[in-house]
DNA sequence: GGCATCATTCGATGCCGCCCGAAACTTCGA
DNA sequence: TCGAAGTTTCGGGCGGCATCGAATGATGCC
């Protein structure tokens, strides 16, 4: 098989709709069952199956069994990057077409979601247009650094910021990189401190998921706190 | 049209075979045509006409008619970069299945090719160990960072450091970060100053480009000056 | 103006792959 | 051991799409 021929592999099976939908709802980090995957897509279990064994053969997922479960998951960070590159192409308006149906769904989602492991949408982008307002971290297109202040910041609302450095997370990944937000088009934040805050405000009760997709909703207590200890204004 | 069929939409486009030849072609950044890119994937002009037809409505490729020739390129750097996350993918080893074939093409590509805009392969790899040795930059997985002796070093060779500042050029890039090369599975230099670095090269005769190819073959003087310049250690 | 070249459109053909019904396999609980 | 639930395999139907031959625009050169 040429390099070409697994270019075309990786690409097609992230051009199929079920399997888009199937990749999208994995896109929060979490692991769901082949049966909960084909209930999202609409097709039947059998159907599910054969695309969850290409994904799975083609090393886009993961596979965890646990008894008669099976549960499958974004199989790495690069899968998931390559995910959100695809989104920002399919994201830009066309011209000489007409824009791309907004229901009710995606309003949710252009609110408050996850992005793989971090937080996005008008949530995402407020909390990092705080934080950079508020001299806590400096964003540029392609990096992100974490101020002095911003440090201390994330101590005091309980972030371990020292076991978030590169050299002692897993991977090598980044503090602090600016993720591109495909329904704002303005950088959010992403690196182990996005993944951090977004899982902060999970376990404070700051954010709650809705039903099961990457949408969340943010809770009074959220609102409150956000503004209150990040200075993040946000219009209910 | 929902966002999850435009993505896989999207996605589809550059998942076929012959699509997947003529975007690797183009991603050095230049401008073919029609009959180019027919000769390149091995296919008649009309069928290349209709892949290329897609792939511009699809917003991959843009096209800019001069005469009876119409050349194409890549879209926007969102697009060369959703290439580069799937070669990043596509790239993985996979285990249980037979390694991807490396032909005499294949060879001369990871010695030494441009990534979109920028140098890859072990050259592209050399360099940017060379820098960061010398003390030139800094490199993380996802940032880069230019010192002082970097910035005089890159005057001394003849880049205009300053000109390159994400706030002069277009588009808000970023100066320096680094790119996952595919073949060395280690970072390269990308960026303004990868861009910089690459086109420098092709104007001082360090490099010239074989074929019509992404590939490009290293002169006398390129080893030359990559050594006494830049401190790069290449072996012919 | 006439011809060669580049490029696209149209129609026909054939193949690939998505999908579901039916059935087999695996695992858990009783 | 038996039944229920989760998952996979097998087979056939069906739609979509890549491909090429032929013909039709578009452009530049002589």
């Amino acid at each position: 098989m040429t390099s070409d021929a697994r270019f075309a592999e990786v690409a097609s099976l992230a051009g199929e709709p079920t399997r888009v939908v199937m990749l999208h709802a994995l896109m929060d980090g979490r692991a769901l069952t082949a049966s909960e995957l084909a209930r999202v897509a609409g097709v039947t279990p059998q159907t599910a199956s054969d695309h969850l064994g290409k994904l799975v053969a083609g090393g886009l997922l993961s596979v965890q069994q646990q008894g008669r479960h099976r549960y499958h998951r974004i199989a790495s960070a690069a899968v998931a990057h390559m995910i959100e590159s695809i989104v920002q192409v399919a994201s830009v308006a066309m011209p000489m077409r007409r824009t791309l149906a907004t229901g009710p769904k995606d309003d949710a989602l252009r609110r408050a979601r996850t992005c793989y492991d971090h937080l996005a949408g008008r949530l995402g982008v407020a909390l990092a247009d705080a934080l950079v307002v508020g001299g806590h971290i400096d964003l540029t297109p392609d990096a992100g650094l974490l101020s002095n202040s911003g440090m201390a910041l994330m101590v005091r609302i309980g972030i371990d910021v020292a076991s978030l450095s590169p050299s002692m997370s897993k991977r090598g990944r980044v503090l602090c990189r600016p993720c591109l937000d495909w329904s704002e088009r303005r950088p959010h934040l992403a690196g182990n401190l996005g993944a951090a805050l977004c899982a902060l405000s999970f376990d404070k009760g700051w954010i709650r998921r809705i039903d099961g997709t990457r949408a969340v909703r943010i809770t009074p207590a959220g609102y409150r706190d956000y503004r209150e200890l990040l200075d993040v204004r946000l219009v209910p």
